[in-house]
RNA sequence: GCGCGUAUAGCUCAGCUGGUUAGAGUGUCACAUUGACAUUGUGAAGGUCCCUGGUUCGAGUCCAGGUACGCGCACCA
């Protein structure tokens, strides 16, 4: 191979295409096929959050993937047999309201009556396979090291079974019940929903203070007047002195409702005798909270009635009287008040601020309406387990399942656990039936007044309920039914729980509850070890990523122009675990930058090798095979270095830390590597064998970060891939004495360089310096006088006692250091700038003597800080004293 | 109302269990450019670590209170 042939600049396109081919091919993606070092290896394995198949991959599901294959890549090369366990989830009510969304646009006015069912479903099944092709092929775009062997599909016949498995069980065990309660209602979506797949949206709303009748003696208020036409009730605190009295009293009163509504007044300690008037309308059919209270009444033996006024189409009920029937809640509750502004009833109207529940999916808001519905009981002690699905959600990231530790799950970053315990201890019954189409039927027959669970049909006359399943009660099953269960496969014994988990924190509750519950009700076991909660990506002005603000980004379009391993970094950069991140285009060029570095880098090793072998006869493997140990200062500081970075960013790996990990290495491989070894290594020269044993090192390091580029250089000079290579390991055994000399040589670069700016000179002349050091410090120079030189464009370096009076100087670590002007010196600006440094040094100095002659201070701190900070005193010290002596003389 | 988070350079963010003269990337300015790389190099400028108290020999870091922004839950009679 002739690696001049390689182009300048990497080019992305035209390898990332070939590359995935070769990965893929190769087997290693898949776990079975690893090579025998990783079969003997610990199990790792990551089930992927399956992307809704509702459309394309965005800019979040890019960054998850990132997440993962790094994740990944790095488990892989470390031995283990790693997989990352692919999937899509057919999202029932976002897709499904997204077709209907398109299909409306497209003139349709109903498409569920229109179409009916089946067509309806063929429909949906259409748009959903296309998206679930698009999305693959994406995946794999951006890089990601998945098995996609054992892809999986929330909706397939294995993933069926196994969510029909679990509503067997739970429904066997009685957790799954049917029951008459007031549910979310989105009147849009014709469907139920849940308390978390509601956003409450704040708005203004008209707060009208009335009473029921002329002679009623307790003001009511709301600000949903409508609704009172179903009022059974009105609740006040049971101490509340106003009206004590009326407790237990049932009025009579005629609102225009079909029938007069018997109020009964009721105590109950919920009530806020601040609020409002200090008693509430209770409407049992309309609000979850006065349901609970009708179902108090009912337990204590003292009933009060319900009546539903609003129906399913948000139309007013026949219940609702005559001249309300049939009007819209908006138009029911202009004419209630009108009414009750002719009766003379209303007291007050005020505007006041409100959050009203709206349905994520459809966007309107949610009615409250009671409805038989299927549910999940999570108080219900689980038959012979002793616990309630809510103690085994709590146990799995306190205790531990039974107190065991090795049943934990770590949440990151640890605060996200107190939320979760909080929304633990306020969870309320799950329910589990949507009235949408596109799902799992829910797997319940009926016969007359009979009822079974059945996944076929159980013979002739019986009916399939007509409800589909919560989709997340299938994504609850993801860590397992991914690996085949409810078959005893290896898969499952191998793999579960998994190790870990990576999500949005909009959805820690949505779905790591749930996969929490899932998991431990069925194994006694956790999903997975660690869950990595991650924020959302936001735009430059920290704006959502969304279609409707027109500020989105298609991951894809970045990959076409700047490369996938470039969007990898610039997704992972800058990114801390549990806080939303930004992404713009800056970022990513900066990682298309950083790529194009590493290429380079790459290029100038590979020629400069090449160049050296092409009149050597010794084998590459043979170069690789040993550790070389350096030579001159700068070698042994570079592989001290490398060794320090492969034990850092290993560290961070196994800690989640990859933008801390990945900086690291940035800040290694470019200023490090490539600004200060490879410009030392054009100076001293044969640096063929240490650099083709960095090289490999750090695109080891670099691969699950950026592995495409990785794998293309690593395929110039290697017949094996390098995703299943072996991670490299540290000896750590840093040799602080080299990395103390080679600072100091470091710093003067820095400084002559420096000096030289000051004064203006172009960097291609050739200039004189002169340096005033003590022995060692001499003996550092004189032994890399050749690369200080070519660092520092030096036509001569001369050790001396003093520097002549119309040279520069500066103070560079304790050495005095000149730059010959020619006599083409401003002695005053030179003058200015020597006191400038010593004004700027006193106040450290000043402060720093007054903590060493502290006693408390050198008391009580540690040793390690006093010395360091005694020695550091000396060098500022020694400094001062060398300006000023140069100073006085000028 | 309750809870959670964030506040550090113009911008985006690091800064572990308190101990360097507080860092990086990007942006800005100056100089350079046939040399692995202009997708570059060298150098510079940029900070009251939100405010007020406290603990401590020592606080960006810990505690209390406050301010601003973001988020969640609840209420929504």
């Amino acid at each position: 191979m002739d690696f001049k042939d390689l182009p300048k600049a990497y080019d992305s396109q035209s390898v990332e295409a070939d590359i995935y081919k070769r990965w893929e091919e190769s087997g290693y993606f898949n776990p079975d096929r690893l090579p025998d070092r990783n079969q003997n290896g610990a199990p790792f394995c990551i089930s992927m959050p399956p992307p809704n198949v509702t459309g394309v991959l965005h800019l979040g599901h890019a960054f998850e993937n990132a997440l993962m294959d790094t994740m990944i890549r790095f488990e892989r090369m470390r031995g283990k047999k790693a997989v990352l366990v692919p999937g899509t989830d057919h999202a029932a009510i976002a897709t499904q309201a997204k077709v209907e969304k398109m299909l409306i646009a497209d003139g349709m006015q109903y498409p569920r009556e229109e179409l009916g069912r089946e067509k309806l479903l063929d429909k949906i099944r259409t748009y959903a396979e296309e998206s679930k092709t698009t999305i693959i092929s994406q995946i794999r775009k951006v890089g990601t090291s998945c098995d996609w062997s054992r892809l999986a599909y929330t909706f397939d016949e294995e993933r069926s079974l196994a969510v029909n498995t679990l509503f067997e069980r739970m429904y066997n065990d009685g957790l799954i019940y049917r029951g008459y309660r007031v549910v979310n209602w989105s009147v849009k979506g014709q469907s139920t929903c849940s308390d978390d797949e509601i956003e409450h949206v704040e708005r203004k709303a008209k707060f009208y203070t009335f009473k029921y009748s002329e002679d009623f003696p307790i003001l009511i208020a709301t600000t949903r007047p409508e609704t009172k036409l179903g009022d059974t009730a009105v609740a006040v605190h049971p101490n509340d002195d106003r009206y004590k009295q009326y407790i237990g009293q049932i009025f009579s009163v005629d609102v225009g409702a079909a029938k007069p509504l018997n109020i009964k007044v009721i105590a109950d300690e919920e009530v806020d005798s601040e609020f409002g008037t200090g008693a509430l309308g209770v409407t049992p059919a309309h609000s979850a909270v006065d349901f609970a209270m009708y179902e108090k009444q009912k337990a204590k033996g003292n009933p009060i009635d319900i009546i539903q006024v609003i129906g399913e189409d948000g139309k007013m009920t026949a219940e609702a009287g005559e001249a309300y029937q049939g009007l819209t809640a908006t138009e029911a509750r202009e004419k209630f008040v009108t009414y009750l502004k002719d009766q003379g009833l209303l007291i007050k109207e005020e505007e006041i601020d409100q959050n009203v529940g709206t349905s994520d999916r459809y966007g309107d808001i949610i009615e409250a309406i009671p409805k038989l519905q299927w549910w999940l009981d999570v108080n219900k002690e689980i038959p012979g387990r002793k616990k309630s699905l809510r103690d085994l959600m709590r146990d799995a990231v306190t205790t531990g399942l039974d107190g065991d530790k090795s049943k934990l799950v770590t949440i990151i970053p640890e605060n996200i656990t107190k939320q979760y315990l909080d929304r633990i201890e306020n969870l309320r019954d799950w329910c589990l039936s949507r009235q949408i189409w596109w799902g799992h039927r829910i797997p319940i027959w009926y016969k007359g007044e009979e009822a079974k669970f059945s996944i076929e049909s159980p013979g002739e006359g019986w009916e399939q309920d007509s409800d589909t399943l919560d989709t997340w009660f299938s994504s609850g099953t993801w860590t397992f039914s991914t690996l085949g269960w409810p078959n005893e496969t290896d898969d499952l014994k191998i793999y579960h729980p998994t190790s870990w988990m990576q999500m949005g924190f909009e959805i820690r509750y949505l779905w790591l509850m749930r996969m929490i519950l899932t998991s431990t009700y069925i194994f006694n076991d956790i999903p997975f070890k660690d869950a990595y909660i991650h924020g959302v990506l936001r735009d430059k002005d920290g704006k959502k990523f969304s279609k409707s603000s027109g500020n989105g980004i298609d991951p894809i379009d970045i990959v076409n122009e700047y490369g996938s391993d470039a969007l990898r970094i610039s997704l992972l950069f800058g990114v801390s675990p549990g806080n939303d991140s930004r992404f713009y285009a800056e970022k990513v060029e900066n990682g298309r930058n950083f790529t194009n570095k590493l290429w380079n880098i790459s290029r100038f090793i590979l020629t400069n090798n090449e160049e050296r072998t092409s009149n050597d006869d010794s084998s590459e493997s043979e170069v690789r095979s040993s550790r070389f140990e350096g030579r001159t200062l700068a070698d042994k500081w570079i592989l001290n270095r490398l060794d320090e970075v492969i034990a850092s960013v290993t560290k961070k790996l196994e800690t989640y830390q990859f933008s801390p990990a990945g900086e690291e290495l940035r800040d290694f491989t470019w200023n490090d590597l490539a600004d200060w070894y490879l410009e030392i290594a054009k100076v001293e020269k044969g640096k063929q064998e240490i650099l083709m044993q960095i090289l490999p090192t750090i695109l080891k390091l670099w691969h699950p970060f950026m592995p495409f580029v990785t794998e293309f250089i690593w395929s110039q000079f290697n017949e094996d891939q390098l995703i299943v290579t072996e991670w490299p390991t540290s000896t750590l055994d840093a040799d602080n004495q080299v990395s103390g000399e080679f600072e100091i040589l470091r710093s003067l670069i820095t400084d002559l360089r420096r000096l030289r700016a000051e004064q203006g000179i172009e960097p291609a002349k050739f200039v004189e310096y002169s340096i005033v050091a003590d022995s060692d410090q001499s003996q550092l120079i004189g032994q890399n006088l050749e690369v200080i030189k070519a660092l520092t464009r030096a036509e001569s370096i001369a050790i001396a006692d003093t520097i002549a009076e119309d040279w520069a100087t500066d103070v560079s670590s304790t050495m005095t250091i000149g730059l010959n002007l020619s006599g083409a010196i401003d002695v005053d600006a030179e003058k200015v700038k020597l006191q400038k440094e010593i004004d700027a040094l006193s106040p450290y100095i000043k402060s720093t003597e007054a903590k060493l002659s502290n006693s408390e201070f050198t008391s009580k701190a540690p040793e390690h800080v006093v010395v360091s900070m005694r020695s550091k005193l000396d060098e500022a010290l020694k400094k001062v004293a060398s300006l000023s002596a140069r100073l006085s003389k000028m």
